[in-house]
DNA sequence: TTGCATGATTTCTT
DNA sequence: AAGAAATCATGCAA
């Protein structure tokens, strides 16, 4: 910003300049101090101001005459080149120098965070088919271990969207605005001391300017980045209790399937709507399905290294179940209800001797030594 | 503070 | 790819 103050101020300088030398409009400027009767100072302004609104008396012929004819002076090449080098001396021009190298370090480091990150990356790839990238989106981000969450790689798809359509528009702006500098300069330049140079340098600046601007977009981008992952990480590391509820659900699930404890997908979206496992991840967003599975995982495996334990349990549940059962049963008119009857046996060692599997809920629930015999063989492991 | 319970993750197996 | 087993990390009651 304090650059740009510069530029400005060296634009306008030069303009100032250009304008004095130039002497197409001559005017009078006002000796402010020069201790004389204030009658003079009025004449002169009122001088000044006369001039300036009879500018416009001048017909276009006449001043465009006036301006081929000081172009066309035959001193003008030697005092243009002249007036340049004192604008180089004097140091109006001389900037830039001293702002080169430092940025290039983090930018790098910033391009190689967000090429990591999977933001930069395939855009540049095959010059960009739109599918391509959002599908490459969904794929790219499986780089960090198990980092497939749906609602990150949502995100970053969105952070990347918004960081390549701003780079665009950057991009974008910074070539509009150089060419309409140069071209300005140009145009300026047949009136006023301006080297090719110096153009070049204000279009290094520019550049210097919007490159920055650039840094900045990378930079918080790279911090968007971040936060995403913390809070992802965050959200994973956080493990939160389900309800007592939920608990409840799986469990009357778990045991009333003893025999054959795998819910397939469908039965795990169903368990999930059913006991609305939301633990909180931040968004409010929802893994219930894969929580689902994790909850068997772990019951299966410490179920089996401890049935003793989970033996209450058990018949907790079993009685449960057989009471809903039995209410079920009522409710639809005697019509036999079987708690394994849509169930394939996947794993031999939950089997069921197939005269079980046959029998009512009711006397299989209540057999406490119904369920044992599945975990305790030696056949496990 | 400690020890167990429990959800999640990782690694290995089928 | 799904599941088993091991392990990690946190929650929670005592």
């Amino acid at each position: 910003m304090e650059d740009h103050g510069r530029m400005m101020q060296a634009l306008s300088g030069m303009t100032l300049a250009g304008h004095s030398v130039q002497g197409a409009v001559t005017l009078p400027l006002p000796h402010i101090h020069d201790g004389t009767d204030a009658d003079g100072r009025k004449q002169d302004i009122g001088n000044i101001l006369h001039q300036i609104m009879t500018i416009t008396d001048q017909s276009l012929d006449e001043a465009q005459a006036k301006k081929h004819g000081l172009n066309c002076h035959r001193m003008k090449p030697a005092l243009f080149s002249v007036l340049c080098e004192i604008k180089e001396k004097t140091g109006l021009s001389i900037r830039g120098t001293q702002e080169e190298e430092p940025p290039d370090a983090q930018l790098m480091r910033l391009d190689n965070m967000l090429l990591a990150e999977g933001v930069a990356g395939p855009e540049k790839v095959g010059g960009a088919a739109v599918a391509t990238v959002a599908a490459a989106a969904a794929v790219a981000v499986v780089n960090d271990n198990s980092i497939e969450h749906s609602d990150y790689r949502a995100k970053l798809t969105q952070i990347r969207q918004i960081y390549h359509t701003e780079l665009e528009k950057y991009e974008q702006a910074c070539s509009e605005f150089t060419t309409h500098v140069m071209n300005l300069l140009r145009e300026q330049s047949r009136t006023r001391p301006i080297s090719p140079k110096e153009i070049e340098r204000m279009v290094n600046i520019i550049h210097l300017k919007f490159s920055s601007i650039q840094m900045q977009l990378k930079q918080s981008t790279c911090e968007a980045v971040m936060i995403l992952r913390s809070r992802f990480l965050d959200a994973r590391r956080k493990r939160r209790n389900f309800s007592k509820q939920a608990t409840e659900i799986l469990n009357e699930y778990f045991y009333s399937h003893l025999s054959n404890p795998y819910p397939s997908e469908e039965a795990k979206e169903e368990l999930a709507k059913k006991c609305s496992i939301t633990v909180s991840q931040g968004g409010g967003s929802t893994i219930t399905v894969s929580q689902v599975s994790n909850w068997f995982g772990n019951k299966r495996i410490r179920y089996k290294k401890n049935i003793g334990k989970f033996q209450e349990e058990a018949n907790l549940y079993a009685a449960k179940t057989a009471v809903t059962a039995t209410q079920a049963a009522a409710a639809a008119d005697n019509s036999p209800t079987t708690a394994t009857s849509g169930f394939q046996m996947k794993d031999e060692d939950f089997q069921l001797d197939a005269d079980d599997s046959k029998n009512s809920l009711l006397t299989s629930m209540f057999t406490v030594g119904y369920h044992t015999p599945c975990y305790q063989s030696d056949r496990i492991q």
